[in-house]
DNA sequence: GATGGTCCTTGATCTGCGTCAAACGGGAAA
DNA sequence: TTTCCCGTTTGACGCAGATCAAGGACCATC
Protein backbone atom coordinates (compact mmCIF):
# COMPACT_ATOMS: atom_id res chain seq x y z
CA UNK A 1 0.00 0.00 0.00
CA UNK A 2 1.90 3.00 -1.10
CA UNK A 3 1.08 6.60 -0.97
CA UNK A 4 -1.51 7.81 -2.59
CA UNK A 5 -1.23 11.07 -5.71
CA UNK A 6 -3.12 13.52 -4.90
CA UNK A 7 -4.31 15.34 -8.21
CA UNK A 8 -4.59 18.97 -8.99
CA UNK A 9 -8.09 20.27 -8.14
CA UNK A 10 -10.48 19.65 -11.07
CA UNK A 11 -10.06 22.53 -13.73
CA UNK A 12 -13.07 25.03 -14.37
CA UNK A 13 -15.16 22.31 -16.73
CA UNK A 14 -14.01 19.01 -14.76
CA UNK A 15 -17.48 18.37 -13.02
CA UNK A 16 -19.74 19.22 -16.46
CA UNK A 17 -17.24 17.33 -18.31
CA UNK A 18 -16.87 14.27 -16.11
CA UNK A 19 -16.72 10.83 -16.93
CA UNK A 20 -19.69 9.86 -14.83
CA UNK A 21 -21.56 12.82 -15.19
CA UNK A 22 -24.76 11.54 -16.04
CA UNK A 23 -25.14 8.22 -14.48
CA UNK A 24 -23.41 8.93 -10.62
CA UNK A 25 -24.85 10.63 -7.83
CA UNK A 26 -24.47 13.89 -9.88
CA UNK A 27 -26.96 12.73 -12.75
CA UNK A 28 -29.49 14.86 -10.03
CA UNK A 29 -27.31 18.00 -10.59
CA UNK A 30 -27.66 20.88 -13.16
CA UNK A 31 -25.18 23.22 -13.97
CA UNK A 32 -25.39 25.93 -11.23
CA UNK A 33 -24.92 23.00 -8.90
CA UNK A 34 -22.08 21.48 -10.35
CA UNK A 35 -20.29 24.57 -10.08
CA UNK A 36 -20.69 24.80 -6.53
CA UNK A 37 -19.74 21.33 -6.17
CA UNK A 38 -16.44 21.46 -8.08
CA UNK A 39 -15.18 23.30 -4.95
CA UNK A 40 -15.82 20.71 -2.66
CA UNK A 41 -14.06 18.26 -4.88
CA UNK A 42 -10.62 16.58 -5.67
CA UNK A 43 -9.14 14.13 -7.83
CA UNK A 44 -7.29 11.53 -6.11
CA UNK A 45 -5.58 8.26 -7.66
CA UNK A 46 -4.92 5.15 -5.91
CA UNK A 47 -1.99 2.50 -7.16
CA UNK A 48 -3.07 -1.01 -7.63
CA UNK A 49 -3.76 -2.97 -3.96
CA UNK A 50 -3.86 0.76 -2.32
CA UNK A 51 -6.27 1.40 0.23
CA UNK A 52 -8.89 3.78 -0.13
CA UNK A 53 -10.31 4.09 3.59
CA UNK A 54 -10.26 1.18 5.91
CA UNK A 55 -12.72 -0.71 8.65
CA UNK A 56 -12.51 1.38 11.52
CA UNK A 57 -11.06 4.28 10.17
CA UNK A 58 -12.64 7.85 10.70
CA UNK A 59 -15.26 8.38 8.45
CA UNK A 60 -13.86 12.31 7.12
CA UNK A 61 -14.72 11.47 3.04
CA UNK A 62 -17.12 10.82 0.38
CA UNK A 63 -15.94 9.17 -2.54
CA UNK A 64 -17.19 9.09 -6.16
CA UNK A 65 -15.30 6.24 -8.21
CA UNK A 66 -14.20 7.26 -11.64
CA UNK A 67 -11.59 4.68 -13.30
CA UNK A 68 -10.97 1.39 -12.09
CA UNK A 69 -12.40 -1.10 -9.71
CA UNK A 70 -12.65 -0.76 -5.82
CA UNK A 71 -12.98 -3.86 -3.46
CA UNK A 72 -15.09 -3.37 -0.22
CA UNK A 73 -14.70 -6.23 2.14
CA UNK A 74 -14.94 -6.68 6.09
CA UNK A 75 -12.57 -8.97 7.73
CA UNK A 76 -13.11 -11.21 11.12
CA UNK A 77 -10.84 -10.59 13.44
CA UNK A 78 -9.24 -14.04 12.97
CA UNK A 79 -8.39 -12.80 8.96
CA UNK A 80 -11.12 -14.73 7.26
CA UNK A 81 -12.78 -11.99 4.88
CA UNK A 82 -15.90 -11.38 3.24
CA UNK A 83 -15.89 -9.12 -0.17
CA UNK A 84 -19.16 -7.36 -0.20
CA UNK A 85 -19.07 -5.90 -3.06
CA UNK A 86 -17.09 -4.52 -6.08
CA UNK A 87 -17.11 -0.67 -7.04
CA UNK A 88 -17.14 0.15 -10.74
CA UNK A 89 -16.69 3.84 -12.25
CA UNK A 90 -19.88 5.72 -11.35
CA UNK A 91 -20.49 4.01 -8.30
CA UNK A 92 -21.33 6.38 -5.14
CA UNK A 93 -19.28 5.34 -1.35
CA UNK A 94 -20.69 7.64 0.71
CA UNK A 95 -23.04 6.71 2.83
CA UNK A 96 -21.66 6.04 5.93
CA UNK A 97 -24.09 4.64 8.95
CA UNK A 98 -21.45 5.79 12.10
CA UNK A 99 -18.23 8.16 12.68
CA UNK A 100 -15.96 4.88 11.38
CA UNK A 101 -15.97 3.54 8.30
CA UNK A 102 -17.49 -0.38 8.80
CA UNK A 103 -15.59 -1.77 5.88
CA UNK A 104 -12.43 -1.36 4.09
CA UNK A 105 -12.08 -0.50 0.05
CA UNK A 106 -9.39 -0.78 -1.84
CA UNK A 107 -7.96 -0.61 -5.26
CA UNK A 108 -7.87 -3.81 -7.83
CA UNK A 109 -5.65 -1.82 -10.34
CA UNK A 110 -5.02 1.99 -10.88
CA UNK A 111 -7.91 3.88 -9.37
CA UNK A 112 -9.23 7.41 -9.70
CA UNK A 113 -12.01 8.41 -7.40
CA UNK A 114 -13.36 11.72 -6.59
CA UNK A 115 -13.41 12.73 -2.94
CA UNK A 116 -15.52 15.37 -0.87
CA UNK A 117 -15.38 15.80 2.31
CA UNK A 118 -18.57 13.99 4.31
CA UNK A 119 -19.20 17.20 6.27
CA UNK A 120 -18.83 19.81 3.23
CA UNK A 121 -20.76 17.27 1.35
CA UNK A 122 -23.80 16.58 3.87
CA UNK A 123 -23.78 20.42 4.27
CA UNK A 124 -24.22 21.19 0.50
CA UNK A 125 -26.92 18.15 0.17
CA UNK A 126 -29.13 19.85 3.03
CA UNK A 127 -31.58 21.71 0.90
CA UNK A 128 -31.49 19.38 -2.12
CA UNK A 129 -34.16 17.20 -1.93
CA UNK A 130 -33.71 16.23 -5.61
CA UNK A 131 -29.90 15.08 -4.52
CA UNK A 132 -31.21 12.89 -1.15
CA UNK A 133 -33.43 11.12 -3.33
CA UNK A 134 -31.08 10.57 -5.28
CA UNK A 135 -28.53 9.18 -2.63
CA UNK A 136 -31.86 7.52 -1.63
CA UNK A 137 -32.35 5.59 -5.04
CA UNK A 138 -28.67 4.51 -5.04
CA UNK A 139 -29.13 3.03 -1.58
CA UNK A 140 -32.07 1.36 -1.94
CA UNK A 141 -30.41 -0.05 -5.17
CA UNK A 142 -27.30 -1.11 -3.21
CA UNK A 143 -29.76 -3.01 -0.72
CA UNK A 144 -31.57 -4.47 -3.43
CA UNK A 145 -28.09 -6.02 -4.36
CA UNK A 146 -26.91 -6.76 -1.01
CA UNK A 147 -30.12 -8.95 -0.37
CA UNK A 148 -29.63 -10.93 -3.89
CA UNK A 149 -25.82 -11.64 -2.51
CA UNK A 150 -27.30 -13.14 0.78
CA UNK A 151 -29.56 -14.99 -1.17
CA UNK A 152 -26.15 -15.84 -3.04
CA UNK A 153 -24.12 -16.97 -0.26
CA UNK A 154 -26.95 -18.80 2.00
CA UNK A 155 -28.72 -21.10 -0.22
CA UNK A 156 -26.51 -21.70 -3.43
CA UNK A 157 -23.80 -23.86 -4.60
CA UNK A 158 -20.69 -23.18 -5.92
CA UNK A 159 -21.37 -23.59 -9.44
CA UNK A 160 -24.78 -21.18 -8.74
CA UNK A 161 -22.49 -18.81 -7.16
CA UNK A 162 -19.60 -18.72 -9.86
CA UNK A 163 -21.79 -18.59 -12.89
CA UNK A 164 -24.69 -15.71 -11.06
CA UNK A 165 -21.19 -14.06 -10.29
CA UNK A 166 -19.86 -13.98 -14.21
CA UNK A 167 -23.69 -13.23 -15.50
CA UNK A 168 -23.81 -10.12 -12.91
CA UNK A 169 -20.71 -8.92 -13.55
CA UNK A 170 -21.10 -9.22 -17.34
CA UNK A 171 -24.32 -7.20 -16.80
CA UNK A 172 -22.40 -4.15 -15.12
CA UNK A 173 -20.04 -4.15 -17.78
CA UNK A 174 -22.09 -4.21 -20.45
CA UNK A 175 -24.08 -1.51 -18.78
CA UNK A 176 -20.78 0.54 -18.24
CA UNK A 177 -18.73 -0.14 -21.86
CA UNK A 178 -21.42 -1.42 -23.70
CA UNK A 179 -21.45 -5.08 -24.90
CA UNK A 180 -18.62 -7.53 -25.54
CA UNK A 181 -18.36 -11.08 -26.09
CA UNK A 182 -15.89 -11.16 -23.40
CA UNK A 183 -15.87 -10.58 -19.32
CA UNK A 184 -13.09 -8.92 -18.45
CA UNK A 185 -12.20 -9.98 -14.72
CA UNK A 186 -9.59 -7.81 -12.86
CA UNK A 187 -10.11 -8.99 -9.52
CA UNK A 188 -8.21 -12.55 -8.71
CA UNK A 189 -9.19 -15.85 -7.42
CA UNK A 190 -9.22 -14.90 -3.98
CA UNK A 191 -11.20 -12.15 -4.41
CA UNK A 192 -13.93 -14.03 -6.04
CA UNK A 193 -13.63 -16.76 -3.63
CA UNK A 194 -14.16 -14.21 -0.61
CA UNK A 195 -16.58 -12.61 -2.66
CA UNK A 196 -19.03 -15.99 -3.23
CA UNK A 197 -17.86 -17.24 0.55
CA UNK A 198 -15.90 -20.12 -1.18
CA UNK A 199 -12.40 -21.08 -1.11
CA UNK A 200 -9.89 -20.23 -3.94
CA UNK A 201 -9.51 -23.89 -4.69
CA UNK A 202 -13.04 -24.40 -5.36
CA UNK A 203 -13.53 -21.14 -7.40
CA UNK A 204 -10.39 -22.35 -9.73
CA UNK A 205 -12.27 -25.75 -9.88
CA UNK A 206 -15.41 -24.51 -10.55
CA UNK A 207 -13.86 -22.41 -13.33
CA UNK A 208 -12.27 -25.57 -14.94
CA UNK A 209 -15.67 -27.39 -14.86
CA UNK A 210 -17.92 -24.76 -16.56
CA UNK A 211 -15.33 -24.47 -19.39
CA UNK A 212 -15.10 -28.59 -19.47
CA UNK A 213 -18.88 -27.90 -20.03
CA UNK A 214 -18.25 -25.87 -22.59
CA UNK A 215 -20.07 -22.94 -20.68
CA UNK A 216 -17.44 -20.76 -20.53
CA UNK A 217 -13.46 -19.63 -22.29
CA UNK A 218 -10.83 -19.24 -19.31
CA UNK A 219 -8.37 -16.89 -20.42
CA UNK A 220 -6.34 -14.82 -17.85
CA UNK A 221 -7.55 -11.92 -16.61
CA UNK A 222 -10.94 -12.90 -18.26
CA UNK A 223 -13.42 -15.03 -19.49
CA UNK A 224 -15.86 -15.43 -22.28
CA UNK A 225 -19.56 -17.03 -21.93
CA UNK A 226 -19.50 -19.75 -24.83
CA UNK A 227 -23.04 -20.65 -23.43
CA UNK A 228 -24.57 -17.63 -22.20
CA UNK A 229 -27.87 -19.10 -22.04
CA UNK A 230 -26.82 -21.92 -19.75
CA UNK A 231 -24.78 -19.43 -17.81
CA UNK A 232 -27.75 -17.52 -17.45
CA UNK A 233 -29.71 -20.93 -16.19
CA UNK A 234 -27.42 -21.87 -13.85
CA UNK A 235 -27.72 -17.95 -12.03
CA UNK A 236 -31.50 -17.94 -12.30
CA UNK A 237 -32.61 -21.44 -10.89
CA UNK B 1 -52.90 -17.15 4.69
CA UNK B 2 -56.31 -15.33 5.70
CA UNK B 3 -57.82 -12.12 4.96
CA UNK B 4 -56.33 -9.28 6.29
CA UNK B 5 -58.59 -7.25 8.54
CA UNK B 6 -58.36 -3.71 7.88
CA UNK B 7 -59.14 -1.30 11.09
CA UNK B 8 -60.62 1.82 10.67
CA UNK B 9 -58.74 4.92 10.24
CA UNK B 10 -56.58 6.07 13.12
CA UNK B 11 -58.67 8.85 15.04
CA UNK B 12 -57.32 12.68 15.08
CA UNK B 13 -54.75 11.67 17.54
CA UNK B 14 -53.38 8.34 16.38
CA UNK B 15 -50.05 9.81 15.37
CA UNK B 16 -49.04 11.69 17.97
CA UNK B 17 -49.76 8.97 19.94
CA UNK B 18 -48.45 6.26 18.14
CA UNK B 19 -46.17 3.81 19.88
CA UNK B 20 -43.58 4.13 17.70
CA UNK B 21 -43.56 8.14 17.68
CA UNK B 22 -40.13 8.46 18.47
CA UNK B 23 -38.12 5.83 16.66
CA UNK B 24 -39.67 5.30 13.34
CA UNK B 25 -39.46 7.14 10.02
CA UNK B 26 -41.87 9.52 11.85
CA UNK B 27 -39.41 10.61 14.53
CA UNK B 28 -38.16 13.28 11.66
CA UNK B 29 -41.23 14.66 11.91
CA UNK B 30 -43.23 17.34 13.98
CA UNK B 31 -46.87 17.63 14.77
CA UNK B 32 -47.98 19.62 11.85
CA UNK B 33 -46.36 17.05 9.26
CA UNK B 34 -47.98 14.31 11.25
CA UNK B 35 -51.16 15.41 11.45
CA UNK B 36 -50.84 15.98 7.39
CA UNK B 37 -49.47 12.33 7.58
CA UNK B 38 -52.21 10.82 9.65
CA UNK B 39 -54.94 11.04 6.51
CA UNK B 40 -52.53 9.31 3.93
CA UNK B 41 -51.96 6.05 7.27
CA UNK B 42 -54.36 3.03 7.89
CA UNK B 43 -53.50 0.89 10.55
CA UNK B 44 -54.03 -3.00 9.02
CA UNK B 45 -53.76 -6.44 11.27
CA UNK B 46 -52.22 -9.54 9.43
CA UNK B 47 -53.10 -12.78 11.32
CA UNK B 48 -49.87 -15.29 11.86
CA UNK B 49 -48.47 -16.36 8.46
CA UNK B 50 -50.45 -13.91 6.26
CA UNK B 51 -49.08 -12.24 3.56
CA UNK B 52 -48.28 -8.52 4.01
CA UNK B 53 -46.95 -8.60 0.37
CA UNK B 54 -45.66 -10.74 -1.94
CA UNK B 55 -42.00 -11.19 -4.22
CA UNK B 56 -43.40 -9.96 -8.19
CA UNK B 57 -46.54 -8.26 -6.61
CA UNK B 58 -46.74 -4.51 -7.69
CA UNK B 59 -45.51 -2.22 -4.89
CA UNK B 60 -48.50 0.11 -3.74
CA UNK B 61 -47.77 0.54 -0.24
CA UNK B 62 -45.20 1.72 2.30
CA UNK B 63 -45.39 0.43 5.87
CA UNK B 64 -43.99 1.08 9.31
CA UNK B 65 -44.51 -1.98 11.43
CA UNK B 66 -46.38 -1.22 14.46
CA UNK B 67 -46.73 -4.37 16.69
CA UNK B 68 -45.26 -7.69 16.14
CA UNK B 69 -43.11 -9.27 13.87
CA UNK B 70 -42.63 -9.08 10.21
CA UNK B 71 -40.08 -12.22 8.35
CA UNK B 72 -38.45 -10.83 5.05
CA UNK B 73 -37.55 -13.70 2.23
CA UNK B 74 -36.40 -14.28 -1.47
CA UNK B 75 -37.54 -17.70 -2.80
CA UNK B 76 -35.46 -19.01 -5.42
CA UNK B 77 -37.48 -20.93 -8.61
CA UNK B 78 -36.77 -24.15 -7.07
CA UNK B 79 -38.11 -23.34 -3.25
CA UNK B 80 -35.16 -22.92 -1.66
CA UNK B 81 -35.96 -19.87 0.85
CA UNK B 82 -33.14 -16.94 2.13
CA UNK B 83 -34.97 -14.96 4.72
CA UNK B 84 -33.12 -11.49 4.27
CA UNK B 85 -34.56 -9.84 7.45
CA UNK B 86 -36.51 -9.44 10.44
CA UNK B 87 -39.03 -6.68 11.25
CA UNK B 88 -40.23 -5.86 14.65
CA UNK B 89 -42.09 -2.32 15.70
CA UNK B 90 -40.30 1.14 14.29
CA UNK B 91 -38.88 -0.50 11.47
CA UNK B 92 -39.43 0.74 8.57
CA UNK B 93 -40.90 -0.97 4.71
CA UNK B 94 -40.72 1.39 2.30
CA UNK B 95 -38.17 1.58 -0.48
CA UNK B 96 -38.79 -0.40 -3.13
CA UNK B 97 -36.39 -0.30 -5.78
CA UNK B 98 -38.82 -1.08 -8.76
CA UNK B 99 -42.33 -1.26 -9.34
CA UNK B 100 -42.22 -4.61 -8.36
CA UNK B 101 -41.36 -5.88 -4.73
CA UNK B 102 -38.19 -7.89 -4.85
CA UNK B 103 -38.81 -10.17 -1.51
CA UNK B 104 -41.86 -11.22 0.61
CA UNK B 105 -43.05 -10.08 3.81
CA UNK B 106 -45.65 -12.24 6.25
CA UNK B 107 -46.16 -11.83 9.60
CA UNK B 108 -44.90 -14.40 12.91
CA UNK B 109 -47.51 -14.31 14.71
CA UNK B 110 -50.23 -11.11 15.15
CA UNK B 111 -49.25 -8.14 13.32
CA UNK B 112 -50.13 -4.51 13.08
CA UNK B 113 -48.57 -1.94 10.07
CA UNK B 114 -49.60 1.88 9.39
CA UNK B 115 -49.65 1.51 5.48
CA UNK B 116 -49.48 4.42 3.35
CA UNK B 117 -49.73 4.86 -0.20
CA UNK B 118 -46.44 4.43 -2.02
CA UNK B 119 -47.08 7.43 -4.24
CA UNK B 120 -49.03 9.24 -1.99
CA UNK B 121 -46.32 8.78 0.59
CA UNK B 122 -43.68 10.15 -1.84
CA UNK B 123 -45.46 13.34 -2.62
CA UNK B 124 -45.42 13.71 0.84
CA UNK B 125 -41.67 13.52 1.17
CA UNK B 126 -41.25 15.41 -1.62
CA UNK B 127 -39.98 18.77 -0.10
CA UNK B 128 -39.38 17.50 3.65
CA UNK B 129 -35.12 17.09 3.47
CA UNK B 130 -35.46 16.37 7.36
CA UNK B 131 -37.62 13.03 6.90
CA UNK B 132 -35.34 12.13 3.10
CA UNK B 133 -32.52 12.58 5.29
CA UNK B 134 -33.88 10.26 8.28
CA UNK B 135 -34.92 7.60 5.40
CA UNK B 136 -31.96 7.76 4.31
CA UNK B 137 -30.14 7.03 7.46
CA UNK B 138 -32.84 4.03 7.96
CA UNK B 139 -31.49 3.07 4.27
CA UNK B 140 -27.98 2.82 5.39
CA UNK B 141 -28.24 1.17 8.66
CA UNK B 142 -30.32 -1.81 6.51
CA UNK B 143 -27.27 -1.59 3.90
CA UNK B 144 -24.74 -2.14 6.87
CA UNK B 145 -26.64 -4.79 8.63
CA UNK B 146 -26.76 -6.70 5.38
CA UNK B 147 -22.98 -6.59 4.65
CA UNK B 148 -22.71 -7.69 8.39
CA UNK B 149 -25.06 -10.67 7.37
CA UNK B 150 -23.44 -11.29 4.36
CA UNK B 151 -20.16 -11.90 6.21
CA UNK B 152 -21.72 -14.33 8.60
CA UNK B 153 -23.32 -16.31 5.69
CA UNK B 154 -20.12 -16.39 3.43
CA UNK B 155 -17.59 -17.09 6.21
CA UNK B 156 -18.89 -17.96 9.31
CA UNK B 157 -19.53 -21.92 11.18
CA UNK B 158 -22.91 -22.80 12.48
CA UNK B 159 -21.75 -22.45 15.68
CA UNK B 160 -20.91 -18.75 15.09
CA UNK B 161 -23.73 -18.20 12.93
CA UNK B 162 -26.54 -19.15 15.86
CA UNK B 163 -24.68 -17.27 18.57
CA UNK B 164 -24.12 -13.96 16.11
CA UNK B 165 -28.05 -14.55 15.73
CA UNK B 166 -28.79 -14.96 19.11
CA UNK B 167 -26.82 -11.81 19.98
CA UNK B 168 -27.84 -9.46 17.84
CA UNK B 169 -31.78 -10.73 18.13
CA UNK B 170 -30.95 -10.17 21.96
CA UNK B 171 -29.90 -6.68 21.29
CA UNK B 172 -32.62 -5.74 19.36
CA UNK B 173 -35.18 -6.89 21.98
CA UNK B 174 -33.63 -5.39 24.64
CA UNK B 175 -33.60 -1.72 22.36
CA UNK B 176 -37.33 -2.21 22.17
CA UNK B 177 -38.03 -3.97 25.68
CA UNK B 178 -35.15 -3.30 27.53
CA UNK B 179 -33.09 -5.61 29.57
CA UNK B 180 -34.15 -9.39 30.11
CA UNK B 181 -32.76 -12.69 30.65
CA UNK B 182 -34.71 -14.39 28.43
CA UNK B 183 -34.78 -14.20 24.18
CA UNK B 184 -38.06 -14.26 22.84
CA UNK B 185 -37.86 -16.47 19.67
CA UNK B 186 -41.58 -15.69 18.01
CA UNK B 187 -39.79 -17.30 14.31
CA UNK B 188 -39.56 -21.13 14.34
CA UNK B 189 -36.42 -23.11 13.71
CA UNK B 190 -37.00 -23.22 9.70
CA UNK B 191 -37.05 -19.34 9.91
CA UNK B 192 -33.89 -19.78 12.18
CA UNK B 193 -31.96 -21.85 9.72
CA UNK B 194 -33.30 -20.10 6.47
CA UNK B 195 -32.33 -16.73 7.37
CA UNK B 196 -28.80 -18.55 8.86
CA UNK B 197 -28.30 -20.46 5.81
CA UNK B 198 -28.27 -23.57 7.56
CA UNK B 199 -31.03 -26.50 7.80
CA UNK B 200 -33.52 -26.85 10.26
CA UNK B 201 -31.64 -29.86 11.71
CA UNK B 202 -28.52 -27.94 12.07
CA UNK B 203 -29.73 -25.30 14.04
CA UNK B 204 -31.53 -27.64 16.56
CA UNK B 205 -28.39 -29.75 17.03
CA UNK B 206 -26.48 -26.67 17.46
CA UNK B 207 -28.96 -25.40 19.96
CA UNK B 208 -28.58 -28.71 21.51
CA UNK B 209 -24.82 -27.95 21.64
CA UNK B 210 -24.97 -24.60 23.04
CA UNK B 211 -27.09 -26.05 25.71
CA UNK B 212 -24.96 -29.16 26.66
CA UNK B 213 -21.89 -26.35 26.86
CA UNK B 214 -23.53 -23.90 29.33
CA UNK B 215 -23.78 -21.02 26.82
CA UNK B 216 -28.17 -20.85 26.49
CA UNK B 217 -30.72 -22.17 28.11
CA UNK B 218 -33.79 -23.62 25.33
CA UNK B 219 -37.43 -23.35 26.10
CA UNK B 220 -40.55 -23.21 23.48
CA UNK B 221 -40.32 -19.99 21.85
CA UNK B 222 -37.59 -18.74 23.64
CA UNK B 223 -33.80 -19.21 24.98
CA UNK B 224 -31.79 -17.27 27.87
CA UNK B 225 -28.27 -16.66 27.87
CA UNK B 226 -26.37 -18.23 30.61
CA UNK B 227 -23.69 -17.69 29.36
CA UNK B 228 -23.47 -14.34 27.52
CA UNK B 229 -19.71 -13.26 27.18
CA UNK B 230 -19.06 -16.60 25.41
CA UNK B 231 -22.07 -16.26 23.37
CA UNK B 232 -20.74 -12.84 22.49
CA UNK B 233 -16.87 -13.93 22.37
CA UNK B 234 -18.77 -16.76 19.68
CA UNK B 235 -20.17 -13.99 17.51
CA UNK B 236 -17.14 -11.92 17.42
CA UNK B 237 -14.57 -14.12 16.43
C1' DG C 1 -58.33 -40.61 26.74
C1' DA C 2 -57.45 -41.23 21.85
C1' DT C 3 -56.13 -39.09 17.41
C1' DG C 4 -53.83 -36.28 14.40
C1' DG C 5 -50.97 -32.37 13.31
C1' DT C 6 -47.07 -29.46 13.81
C1' DC C 7 -42.73 -28.49 15.36
C1' DC C 8 -38.55 -30.01 17.25
C1' DT C 9 -34.85 -33.26 18.32
C1' DT C 10 -31.85 -37.04 17.54
C1' DG C 11 -29.34 -40.65 15.03
C1' DA C 12 -27.10 -42.62 10.86
C1' DT C 13 -25.13 -41.77 6.68
C1' DC C 14 -23.64 -39.08 2.73
C1' DT C 15 -21.40 -35.44 0.14
C1' DG C 16 -19.91 -30.79 -1.36
C1' DC C 17 -16.68 -28.12 -0.27
C1' DG C 18 -12.60 -27.19 2.62
C1' DT C 19 -7.86 -28.42 3.71
C1' DC C 20 -3.36 -29.77 2.69
C1' DA C 21 0.09 -30.40 -0.60
C1' DA C 22 2.24 -30.40 -4.91
C1' DA C 23 2.81 -28.94 -9.50
C1' DC C 24 2.06 -25.68 -13.35
C1' DG C 25 2.75 -21.37 -16.09
C1' DG C 26 3.72 -16.80 -17.32
C1' DG C 27 6.19 -12.60 -16.37
C1' DA C 28 10.23 -10.21 -14.32
C1' DA C 29 14.81 -10.07 -12.94
C1' DA C 30 19.45 -11.82 -13.35
C1' DT D 1 18.63 -18.65 -21.04
C1' DT D 2 17.83 -19.66 -16.27
C1' DT D 3 15.78 -18.66 -11.98
C1' DC D 4 12.45 -16.97 -9.01
C1' DC D 5 7.97 -15.52 -7.78
C1' DC D 6 3.24 -15.48 -7.51
C1' DG D 7 -1.21 -16.58 -9.00
C1' DT D 8 -3.53 -20.56 -10.41
C1' DT D 9 -4.63 -25.35 -11.11
C1' DT D 10 -4.95 -30.09 -9.77
C1' DG D 11 -5.04 -34.13 -6.74
C1' DA D 12 -5.87 -36.70 -2.36
C1' DC D 13 -8.19 -36.70 1.71
C1' DG D 14 -11.14 -35.06 5.64
C1' DC D 15 -14.96 -32.95 7.80
C1' DA D 16 -18.87 -29.69 8.70
C1' DG D 17 -23.07 -29.63 7.61
C1' DA D 18 -26.75 -31.72 4.47
C1' DT D 19 -29.80 -35.47 3.83
C1' DC D 20 -32.69 -39.20 5.14
C1' DA D 21 -35.32 -41.29 8.59
C1' DA D 22 -37.30 -42.04 12.95
C1' DG D 23 -38.86 -40.58 17.21
C1' DG D 24 -40.51 -37.30 20.83
C1' DA D 25 -43.33 -33.28 22.82
C1' DC D 26 -46.99 -30.46 22.80
C1' DC D 27 -51.57 -28.98 21.68
C1' DA D 28 -56.08 -28.85 19.68
C1' DT D 29 -60.01 -31.49 18.49
C1' DC D 30 -63.06 -35.21 18.96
Amino acid sequence: MRISLVAGAPNGKACNDCAIRDFGVCAALDKTDLRELEHLSRHVRFASCETVFAQEEMTTSVYNLLEGVLRLYKLLPDGRRQIVGFVLPGDFLGMPISVRHSFSADAIGAVTVCRLSRTAFARYTENKPHLLRRINELAVRELSQARDHMVLLGRRSAAEKVATFLIGWRDRLVQLNGPSTTVALPMNRQDIADFLGLTIETVSRTFTKLERDHVIGVLPGSVYLLDPARAEAMAAA
